[in-house]
DNA sequence: AGTCCACAGGAAGGGCAGGCGA
DNA sequence: TCGCCTGCCCTTCCTGTGGACT
């Protein structure tokens, strides 16, 4: 057989036959359902919030606080998609936009998130090179230009703040008063709660006029949600209520992260599809629980630059050499020396520290302040990951350094 | 009680690339 | 082209610190 039938007999049993998945997309976080089960009170609390708009009143700003994967997105955006429904049939002059302020190199900075803001409004402004305050300056006018009601979605403020400070909150919050026509309302969400505590007094009182917090799920919350998202997306028989469960439990002991049940349900059913397997196993879901766990490691450290990936490479040579108790001025010494010989310039101790603190909020190492005493103060590093994705990562993506 | 280690981590600012208007 | 502005990465300089040792 010829490489180009066997191609063509897979790609017609794959496009034709979906044994496991009636319905993918319904698994996506793009996808927003109908139903949004154990959230009922939220989604009344913002409806009600926002309701005023239909008059053409400004609503009070809102400030929503819950982990990740708590449903806060989604019941805003379900609000959202519902009240713009009715605000198109009676002609109301409203605009919501919907901005997410982690988007790395798109919003996380105060003229870029003052760029896209402007570009919500049809303009375009270039990625740098005006100064701030004339995009600010822009804002202002498009955002006044008539009689309207603005509604603006910040979500994951407290990434933008912890990042910019609170400086850009201030004038938005502020914003209403130089204002002639419209009015502007926002709507804030984080995940962290202790983020309002470091706020501008003056920014948090007029941020969380109205404040909402999502507990987390628990797990039988997240059968629930997960039950109903997996009958639209599974074909009949193909998925028990026991490996439902099991997503659940496992996405519960994350802090009842939804999203994270849902890609599991996902990864699982891809797995199982590709094993051809009739139904999704109990196996499949610890299969795409490790997948999950290894993608999210290999893809951060391959979009690292280079000199975070030599650092990196310290470590590991450091922990393959069985020393449990890595620290910083080993890891440096060991930097020095691969820069060395891979013809690189090395950073200084104090970057290369930005950079251990870097590897360690992405849960890529886990680096813990120790004091030593008499020995000094300094940083124990542990890399807890699987040997198999440590061997991955070193064929892969540190191959290119001695 | 005081010393001192081995750093942590904050502040300030330099240098660069990309981009603007004049 | 020039002067000015931005973000980003990085260095330099600095102060702070928990606890073993004296």
């Amino acid at each position: 057989m010829t490489i180009q039938t066997s191609l063509g007999d897979i790609f017609k049993t794959y496009g034709s036959e979906r044994p496991i998945f009636k319905e993918k997309e319904t698994l996506s976080i793009k996808f927003t359902p109908e139903n949004t089960p154990h959230r009922e009170k939220q989604l009344k609390q913002v409806a009600l919030i926002l309701a005023p708009l239909l008059r053409n009143d400004k609503p009070s700003n809102i400030f929503i606080y819950g982990k990740t994967g708590s449903g806060k997105t989604l019941v805003v955006r379900s609000v959202v998609d519902n009240l713009l429904g009715t605000i198109n049939k009676g002609n109301i002059p409203v605009k919501i936009f919907y901005i997410n302020c982690k988007m790395k190199k798109i919003t996380d900075t105060e003229y870029r998130l003052l760029a896209q803001l402007v570009s919500n409004f049809g303009e375009e402004v270039p990625y740098t090179g005006l100064p701030t305050s004339e995009v600010y300056k822009r804002f202002y006018e498009l955002l006044d230009k008539e009689n309207q009601n603005v509604v603006l979605v910040l979500d994951e403020i407290d990434a933008l703040v912890k990042k910019i400070g609170d400086g850009i909150l201030y004038n938005l919050t502020r914003i209403n008063q130089d204002l002639e026509k419209t009015k502007l309302t926002l709507i804030g969400i984080s995940n962290d709660l202790s983020f309002i505590d470091e706020l501008d007094p003056r920014v948090r009182s007029s941020l969380s006029e109205e404040e909402i917090i999502f507990p987390p799920y628990n797990a039988n919350e997240l059968r629930d949600i997960l039950t109903e998202r997996a009958n639209l997306a599974f074909n009949p028989g193909v998925i028990s209520s026991k490996v439902v469960a099991k997503c659940s439990a496992l996405a519960a002991q994350e802090h009842g992260d939804a999203r994270r049940a849902l890609d599991l349900i996902r990864i699982a059913g891809e797995i199982a599809e590709r094993k051809d397997s009739k139904k999704v196993e109990e196996i499949h879901v610890d299969m795409a629980e490790s997948k999950l766990d290894t993608d999210r490691i290999l893809e951060i450290l391959r979009t690292q630059p280079k000199q975070s990936q030599v650092v990196f490479k310290a470590i590991l040579q450091s922990h393959k050499k069985g020393n449990t108790n890595i620290q910083t001025g080993d890891v440096y010494d060991l930097y020095t020396n691969i820069c060395a010989k891979n013809n690189l310039n090395p950073l200084t101790q104090r970057r290369v520290s930005d950079l251990i603190a870097e590897l360690d909020m992405f849960g890529i190492i886990n680096a813990k302040v120790l004091s030593k005493g008499r020995y000094g103060r300094t940083k124990r590093i542990k890399v807890n990951l699987p040997k198999s994705l440590v061997e991955n990562i070193e064929g892969s993506i540190l191959r290119e350094f001695y």
